[in-house]
RNA sequence: GCGGGCGUGGCGGAACUGGUAGACGCGGCAGACUUAGGAUCUGUUGAGGCAACUCGUGGGGGUUCAAGUCCCUCCGCCCGCACCA
């Protein structure tokens, strides 16, 4: 036994990571001789300092990569930067920082944050993606998009500021306004560049069908984004302007006969054209055009509509016409920017018909029901049924009347049904500095010219102002000007830059071949790692990033630099990190560690001792103040006891209360562990004998090895880490109570600390070397359980009187079904409660239940 | 508003395909030890009851010999909604 009487925490984390690096034990190389696993967490974005989220994130994957490393893959792990983004200049225009310095000091602060974790990565392979060195190859794939015309541009709506001149992100819109400028906002058109990404909406659908590795919620949250329905596209003429249609879509065309409006986007072009007209319209339109571009806030808004005094007539009844309507709840974005409305069948369109005394007529009613007696009041009837008071649709189902309606409009050649999706294509265009510019040239002779790829990378200017109101970038005094590739004459850079989804659609592929000058990737590089086995973030990537990065990858595929089609066979989705939030008598927000019990329990501000309430458990935010910093902890309990607090309790997948009392017991629990080394306790160092009398406890304890190997390596390949660890603490119970032979309490001791290693790495290096190793535990193989081991020959099954439990009997495993009903029945507690009542029937579960039924 | 999810002791959670609800831990209670430590160790701990036993998985209803698990319905909380990452 070594002579310290208590365990360094500090001392021992940094020797073991000093050993791990000199061994470049995580460094990956292709060996197609060994499976590979390429392991991978959503990498950060440098906002300054590692957060709990963090923390969490990567703990997980390092579980993941230690566990199928010792299991004998080749494992990548790899990691990098999310480095472009609007924090970056809103510190440059907060704090004067140059957005490249502040990004790169904090990435630097990051790293050194990361590795006192202890992770098992490829440091290696880092990318940081507002380098050249990185950007300059999404400029090549951008140039090979606009070839394979996959990239294009058009007019699309954004939040505009009108008093400081630029576009506003939705989150810099509140309650409107332009967070800084206070100005209302407006929602304006502008030229973009847009991705294709629907010209794969069916191809992503129906890959989804073989991503068994995703979670359900993922793959339906992304399917019901993708958003596939069947449809009618039908123009209604005008009254009085019959030359004229409007063209809406529905996907319920079976209600056609309930329609009693017709609503226009307040952008839709005739909504436009009347506005010019009309200063009432003109106004209506500007109003809607005031809640900005965000589909929340659009939905959310209270309908409202604006009668434009035109009427439509309806296509199969000759003498009905519908009164067309400008409403702020139809989106120009989705179908034709014009819907009819169906108010008992539809309860946006039902709300709005109350609003404006409009008619409702149900023409779907259950099958149970009666077309003269059935009404709608104010719930629009969504379900199925069979139609009434719709003339030749009459008795038809929902979906024959649909296809009725379609066969016939289609005959009368007003429309046409049509497979329509919710997906939009994806907008890339952003007016900002901190992003990867569009390398594409505007001449006003030759057009729109792609950057020649000897002239990439564009970079960005150095010298920027975000002082002056606008696109920085457009304001810089040069940086635009250029020649035309084509005809030699004055041309003007395009001054977008990319949307930062871009960067974190091909990352995965770039950590497999991270150094390359040449191109974003070798192929054959990329082929061996690709796709990703393991891919682990949070919840909140579920359709934006994950689709982006699927569609980014056929896109890839499309242009001949990828074998895959998907880039993450299996994900992930870890929950939150949360804490008690904490408000002062003022009800101002105010941080955990400023807060302490005062003497009557209470809580109270440390500094003058004043009041403190505790509020809600919620997500760890600085805005709250409910934060706790990762450094701190680990620089007080150690970088093991963090990821066992973390990992231990709470399942990955669902929101994790971080508690003082979590952690430190993870501390409590570290230190027991390094004791059942070190001595102390009742541990025993040496045999006891090896008497007869040992011989059960020894048995028992070989099973309990076993059947913890076992469950643990079954836990751990399901991301049940909490279960491990219950497992893993109730073997090393075991070991503490144990008192018998030496040998197989070493067993158990060997088999715990590499059990442990993907969970405590740090510790476990130091117990396997106490116990005299001079190998590493990160070079172990992990243990394999041995089936015979881990059965008993008896089992404990329960025993009911008409399902409740009377008594509990220990048999012999595999017992007959009648020798069970016997023993069963022998039991004084099973007697007593039948009362002198015979069985009418005896359910027998073998091994599990016996159930007397009276 | 639309789409997706979650809800079990004082607390975090466990419970394989419907089969002993509460593994493991935190906290509490009682005790031991004294090297008074960030201690440690032992016992106990869902609620009610002296007990037999009864009640208990967000609320209400249902299916079943048997429901945390399946069905219906209601409530609460969380995530996403296309320019935050």
């Amino acid at each position: 036994m070594t002579g310290q009487e208590r365990y360094n925490v500090a001392e021992t984390e940094r020797r073991w990571q000093k050993a791990w690096d000199g061994k470049k034990c995580f460094a990956a190389q292709e060996d197609p001789s060994r499976p590979k696993f390429y392991a991978l967490a959503m990498f950060p974005y440098p906002s300054g300092k590692l957060h709990m989220g963090h923390v969490r994130n990567y703990s997980l994957s390092d579980v993941v990569a230690r566990f199928k490393r010792a299991q004998g893959f080749n494992v990548l792990n790899p990691m990098g930067w999310d480095a472009f983004g609007l924090p970056a200049e809103n510190a440059a225009l907060e704090r004067g920082v140059h957005p490249r310095k502040w990004t790169l000091e904090n990435i630097a602060v990051m790293k050194g944050q990361l590795k006192s974790m202890g992770l098992a990565i490829d440091w290696e392979r880092e990318v940081t993606t507002c380098l050249p060195e990185y950007y300059r190859h999404e400029q090549k794939f951008f140039l090979d998009f606009l070839k394979a015309g996959l990239a294009y541009q058009k007019e699309s709506m954004v939040n505009w500021d009108p008093v400081d001149n630029c576009v506003l992100a939705n989150e810099q819109v509140v309650d409107g306004k332009g967070w800084r400028s206070g100005a209302p906002v407006e929602r304006r058109t502008l030229k973009q560049w847009f991705l294709k990404i629907t010209d794969f909406a069916d191809d992503l659908l129906d890959g989804l069908k073989t991503l068994d590795g995703w979670p359900d919620k993922v793959r339906l949250m992304q399917e019901n984004w993708i958003g596939k329905s069947q449809g009618l596209k039908l123009r209604f003429d005008i009254v009085n302007h019959e030359d004229r249609q409007i063209e809406i879509f529905t996907t319920r065309p079976d209600t056609l006969f309930g329609a009693s409006f017709v609503a226009l986007a307040p952008d839709h072009p005739l909504s436009l054209e009347l506005g010019e007209k009309d200063a009432g319209i003109k106004d209506f339109i500007a109003e809607c055009r005031r809640l900005g571009t965000s589909e929340a806030t659009l939905e959310k808004a209270e309908k409202n509509g604006f009668d434009t005094g035109l009427q439509v007539h309806h296509p199969f009844l000759k003498n009905k016409t519908l009164r067309v309507f400008i409403a702020n709840f139809v989106l120009m974005d989705y179908g034709t920017g014009a819907i009819f409305g169906c108010p008992a069948h539809d309860q946006r369109d039902l709300d709005f018909a109350r609003k404006y005394a409009l008619d409702v007529q149900p023409v779907v009613i259950p099958l149970s029901s009666d077309p003269g007696t059935f009404t709608v009041e104010n719930e629009a009837y969504t379900g199925p049924g069979h139609l009434c008071h719709s003339d030749f649709l009459n008795g038809m189902t929902v979906e024959d009347a649909k296809a009725e309606v379609i066969r016939r409009i289609e005959g009368m050649n007003r429309g046409e049904g049509t497979t329509l999706y919710r997906l939009r294509d994806w907008g890339v265009s952003r007016q900002r500095y901190w992003g990867c510019p569009v390398p594409v040239i505007h001449c006003e002779k030759c057009g729109v010219v792609p950057v020649p790829e000897k002239d990439l990378p564009v970079t960005l200017p150095e010298d920027i102002d975000f002082k002056k109101p606008g696109n920085p970038v457009a304001n810089h005094p040069t940086w635009k000007n250029v020649e035309c590739p084509q005809c030699g004459g004055a041309a003007a850079r395009e001054t977008d830059t990319f949307d930062t989804f871009f960067e974190s659609s091909w990352y995965q592929f770039r950590y497999t071949d991270a150094h390359n000058t040449e191109r974003g990737f070798d192929k054959a590089k990329a082929d061996y790692w690709a796709p990703v086995d393991q891919y682990i973030g949070g919840i909140e990537h579920a359709v934006m990033h994950l689709l982006y990065a699927r569609f980014f990858t056929r896109a890839l595929k499309k242009c001949g630099y990828i074998s895959c089609e998907e880039p993450f066979t299996a994900l992930f989705t870890q929950g939150m990190v949360t804490h008690m939030s904490y408000k002062d008598e003022d009800g101002k927000w105010i941080y955990p560690d400023e807060i302490e019990k005062g003497h009557n329990g209470a809580l109270v501000r440390k500094s003058d001792g004043a009041p403190v309430a505790p509020g809600r458990i919620e997500k760890m935010s600085k805005s709250k103040k409910n934060t706790v910093d990762p450094v701190e902890i680990i620089s007080a309990y150690g970088a093991d006891a963090a990821r066992l607090f973390i990992l231990s309790d709470s399942p990955p997948e669902r929101d994790l209360e971080w508690t003082e009392a979590g952690i430190d017991g993870a501390w409590k629990y570290v230190n027991r562990l390094w004791r059942l080394v070190n001595g102390g306790g009742s541990a025993p160092h040496e045999g006891r004998g090896g008497a007869a009398a040992d011989a059960d406890a020894c048995m028992a304890l070989r099973r309990k090895i076993h059947v913890t190997i076992r469950d643990m390596t079954q836990d751990l390949e399901k991301f049940h880490f909490n279960k491990a660890v219950a497992k893993m603490r109730e073997l090393s119970n075991a070991l503490e109570a144990f008192d018998g032979d030496a040998t197989v309490f070493r067993e158990g001791l060997e088999t715990l600390i590499k059990l442990m290693s993907p969970v405590m790495p740090h510790l476990a290096e130091e117990l396997w070397a106490q116990l005299g190793h001079a190998t590493m535990v990160v070079d172990e193989k992990w243990p394999e359980a041995d089936p015979a081991l881990c059965v008993s020959d008896s089992v404990t099954m329960a025993i009911q009187v008409n399902g409740k439990l009377r008594a509990t009997v220990t048999l012999p495993r595999g017992m007959e079904k009648q020798a069970a009903e016997k023993a069963a029945l022998a039991e004084d507690a099973v007697q007593k409660a039948l009362d002198g009542k015979s069985p009418k029937k005896i359910i027998v579960v073998p091994d599990r239940i016996i159930n007397v039924v009276v």
